[in-house]
RNA sequence: GCCCGGGUGGUGAAAUGGUAUACACGUUAGCCUUAGGAGCUAAUGCGGGAAACCGCGUGGAGGUUCAAGUCCUCUCCCGGGCACCA
């Protein structure tokens, strides 16, 4: 027997598999079809991290038996090749990005097929291809088009400035980089810093292009109850997205003199219930009630103080000293209660956000620890008051925030907390004060960006005509090619320097008009790249001749792949990334050109890789492990199996050399051990761990408990040691097994053990269950719970024998001596449990 | 503060309420070898004992059950997410 020269082999059939297509899926089968999507790489420079070949080998050794079961597997593979990385190398290395992605992707196709996934190369995409981003453009017309109205979407004129589009432009606080001088997009801010330079980022206001997820809101939540996705993964989503459900009520504003008409306060609450005892009520300092009360306002000089040095504080410090509440009253003007009447004050806040709700809340100190906190720093309402109020409810320290009866309510005392909440805004909706009202978390998407490595937005500016979408058949707008890839001073993308690019006319009236400058961010692109696999011929083929949208002309496709049946990927996209894309996925549904609201009809998560020192693996730290030298080191077999084999799929595992040795022991091992397939018939003992391999190593692939899978492999390889013959046919159900996590060596020791044709075109291994069943049964013997004896018996023994083969065991006489059985137990070919007293 | 995970040998970890520690690493002893960071065989939860065997053992405290790592209640610790969201 020769040495296991796994780089031989290696070689030798990922060339068989290049050369048979195999991992080519068809567009039409009479297989049933499953797509089996990994979430596609951003192609670094660094190359290929031992992250991806954990996840690309359990995915791979999945998408290996869904194959050997008889399905029509689609495993592809593409390039989320836009971003910041790529630009910033751009710029420091005077390459073009499109030179240096190229680069990346040539070096990541190398490495992931010398590790011998079964990748469907004839689907590969990249998002930065004029062919794939002409489709990220039109959807992004397609969101400029329309407009979400009572859950329907509805086609928007090109004139229309008044339906709320799902696409549109509004003025935005962004974050700045005073240093950097550039725009920095909300994955650059670290901690309230720039990522790049470590500066403070500001808050600067600016017109940004946004797209209304909010309007997606309850399309994202309803849609949940439809997929398999783990509870975490649900109740993260649920909680980003941060539905909450109230009243909306308005106080009307009286200065010295009297009311002041126009003028009202309008809050969003979640306790109705407790409006008897709002005490004041809290503007944010953005709201812009506060300048137009200007002259009523006594303290007004004070007043714009306080909210100028809001402005000064950045995010971190604004929500950093969040136990520390500062605020303003404004003297001379109050809000009238409107279920009561009663006269309170107006405080300008920064513990109140501008963003959420209406900017504005009722402050009720006794039931809202928030309130309670401002109003004892301010000395509002005496906490006397307070526990008077509460009728001892109250404890001094803090506010009684939990449900129960209305007190002190008027007529709705006695009511409970939700029937409160009902009864008083019925009651305001009927004076026109207040209303039911529902509040989200989610924010719309900022979707501009001031770089240059992104998809341009297809819109023209013109003088006359407004915001004009670029006529469809027209795209791509492609990137032009610039020299200089660095945003300019005044935060415009480096785009707006383009003179030639960025003059052209409009296509409506014909007069001279301005391209938009930014780009889409790099979500952008991967909010759409599961339906482009199923089509990714046509893009490529017919991308640029399309005149209608491929969506349409390819509808069978799309009806037959999607939705993606199992979604693979990491946990740092539970919420942006998922949702995004679910957004993306659901709108291009209610459009008609995808065939299932929700995308993925299952989500899987991988944990991290760590460094042999448990850190997390960083250049810096010197503990990054390259899988290319692992590879050259144990061979990519090892190295998958390894990668399946290092701990729960879905848990941080630290990188272990002796683990991988340990791997690599048992792939040689298996090598050695071709010399024990005889033509004798197989021992019992043999066929019955082979049968409860195949059940566990199926069930364990279906379930991604991958670790097991490996150690079952290893079970069942320590029995063919142990018998020492195993037969033909036997050994090549072992074989099949084993092609899932090392496909190369399987496939070697297939053709070496003589077996017919490839082993990849064969079938998945079933389990005889003639065979599950020992000859022989260990049935435990308990006296009062604890073990404490042993009989042999054949399967399926009854009961009642049993019971008397217990009684007849000498191990257990001495427990049995003196004492009154209470309580027999049988559990045929598990145990015989005895209760004496 | 709120919402998720998770605490099991020396280590990574297994266990449909039914023999806790499979599999792997490490360690120890022996074999083989000129040699081994190679290979083979055996042992390996802890304490006691020459052994048979006994006692104790899944973060902690209770509970349900003939039987609990697994179910229930409380509690401690670790990791992750969100965080002044009214």
């Amino acid at each position: 027997m020769k040495d296991y020269n796994f780089k031989e082999i290696e070689k030798k059939w990922q060339k068989y598999w290049e050369d048979t297509n195999y991992g080519i899926s068809a567009d039409s089968s009479n297989k049933p079809k499953f797509y089996s999507l990994i979430e596609f790489p951003y192609p670094s420079g660094s190359g290929l991290h031992v992250g991806h070949c954990m996840m690309y080998s359990a995915t791979d050794a999945h998408a290996r038996m869904m194959r050997l079961k008889g399905y029509n597997v689609m495993f592809p593979m593409g390039w989320d090749a836009f971003g910041l990385p790529t630009e910033n190398y751009a710029i420091k290395n005077k390459i073009k990005p499109q030179v240096a992605t190229a680069k990346n992707v040539e070096t990541f196709i190398r490495q992931q097929k010398s590790l011998g996934y079964s990748f469907d190369w004839n689907r590969e995409i990249n998002t930065t291809d004029p062919d794939y981003y002409k489709w990220t453009q039109w959807i992004f017309l397609q969101f400029y088009k329309h407009a979400l109205i009572g859950g329907k979407l509805v086609e928007v004129d090109d004139d229309d400035t008044t339906t709320p589009r799902l696409a549109y432009r509004a003025e935005m606080p962004v974050n700045w980089c005073p240093s950097c001088k550039i725009i920095l997009a909300n994955e650059e801010v670290i901690n309230g810093k720039c990522e790049r330079c470590g500066t403070g980022s500001l808050k600067r206001v600016q017109k940004q292009w946004m797209l209304r997820i909010t309007a997606y809101a309850d399309k994202l939540i309803d849609g949940l109850s439809t997929v398999d996705y783990e509870e975490k993964i649900k109740t993260q989503q649920i909680n980003w997205i941060g539905k909450s459900v109230g009243t909306n009520i308005i106080f009307d504003v009286k200065g010295r003199s009297g009311t002041i008409h126009d003028e009202e306060i309008e809050v969003f609450t979640t306790r109705a219930d407790t409006l008897y005892g709002c005490t004041y009520v809290v503007l944010a300092p953005e709201h812009p009630l506060v300048t137009k009360l200007g002259h009523h306002v006594q303290n007004f000089e004070e007043v714009s103080e306080y909210i100028s040095e809001t402005k000064k504080k950045s995010d971190l410090e604004r929500t950093e000293l969040q136990k520390d509440k500062t605020g303003v009253k404004l003297y001379g003007v109050f809000a009238i209660n409107p279920i009561n009447g009663q006269e309170v004050d107006i405080y300008v806040a920064d513990y109140v956000l501008a963003s959420y709700g209406t900017g504005a809340v009722m402050a009720v100190p006794a039931h809202d620890d928030r309130d309670f906190e401002f109003a004892k720093k301010y000395g509002i309402s005496t906490v006397q008051s307070i526990t008077d109020k509460l009728d001892n409810i109250l404890t001094l320290d803090k506010a009684y925030t939990d449900y129960g009866f209305l007190i002190d309510s008027a007529e709705f005392s006695g009511l409970s907390s939700s029937e409160g909440k009902k009864a008083i805004t019925e009651k305001l909706k009927a004076k026109r004060l207040g209303d039911f009202a529902v509040n989200y978390k989610l924010r719309d998407w900022i979707f501009s960006r001031q770089h240059y490595w992104g998809e341009p937005i297809p819109i023209i500016h013109c003088d006359k005509c407004g915001m004009v979408p670029i006529p469809e058949d027209q795209l791509p707008l492609t990137l032009p090619d610039v020299e200089n890839y660095e945003p300019t001073d005044d935060g415009q993308s480096p785009l707006a320097a383009i003179t030639d690019w960025v003059e052209t006319t409009c296509p409506v009236c014909g007069c001279k008009a301005r391209r938009e400058t930014d780009t889409m961010p790099n979500w952008a692109g991967s909010s759409w790249y599961f339906i482009a696999y199923a089509i990714s011929q046509k893009l490529k083929v017919e991308g640029q001749k399309q005149s209608g949208n491929i969506f349409d002309d390819n509808k069978d496709l799309l009806d037959y792949w999607m939705p993606v049946d199992l979604y693979n990927g990491g946990n740092e996209h539970i919420t942006l990334h998922l949702l995004y894309s679910r957004f993306w996925n659901i709108f291009l549904h209610d459009l008609g050109v995808v065939p299932s609201s929700e995308p993925y009809a299952k989500r899987i998560n991988h944990g991290i890789i760590l460094g042999p020192d448990g850190q997390k693996m960083s250049k810096s730290k010197g503990n990054v492990i390259n899988p290319d030298e692992m590879a050259a080191q144990y061979g990519a077999d090892t190295l998958r199996t390894y990668m399946m084999f290092i701990g729960p799929y879905n848990q941080d595992s630290a990188w272990s050399m002796a683990g991988i040795q340990g791997v690599f022991r048992f792939l040689r091992r298996v090598w050695g051990n071709i010399e024990k397939v005889s033509g004798v018939a197989d021992s019992k003992e043999l066929l019955l761990k082979l049968n409860q391999t195949i059940l566990g190593v199926t069930e364990d692939l279906e379930k991604f408990q991958m670790n097991t899978v490996v150690s079952k492999l290893m079970e069942l390889n320590n029995t063919i040691e142990k018998v020492g013959a195993i037969s033909l046919e036997s050994y090549s159900k072992f074989l099949r097994l084993l092609f899932v996590t090392a496909p190369h060596i399987a496939s070697e020791l297939w053709e070496l053990a003589g077996l017919d044709g490839n082993i990849g075109s064969g079938s998945w291994p079933e389990v005889d269950s003639r065979y599950l069943v020992a000859d022989q049964i260990d049935v435990v013997i308990q006296i009062n719970g604890k073990v404490r004896g042993k009989i042999s018996v054949s399967p399926n023994t009854p009961k009642e024998s049993l019971e008397k083969l217990a009684f007849a065991s000498d191990k257990i006489q001495p427990y049995l001596n003196d004492k009154e059985i209470v309580k027999i137990i049988v559990i045929p070919d598990k145990l015989v449990s005895i209760v004496v007293k």
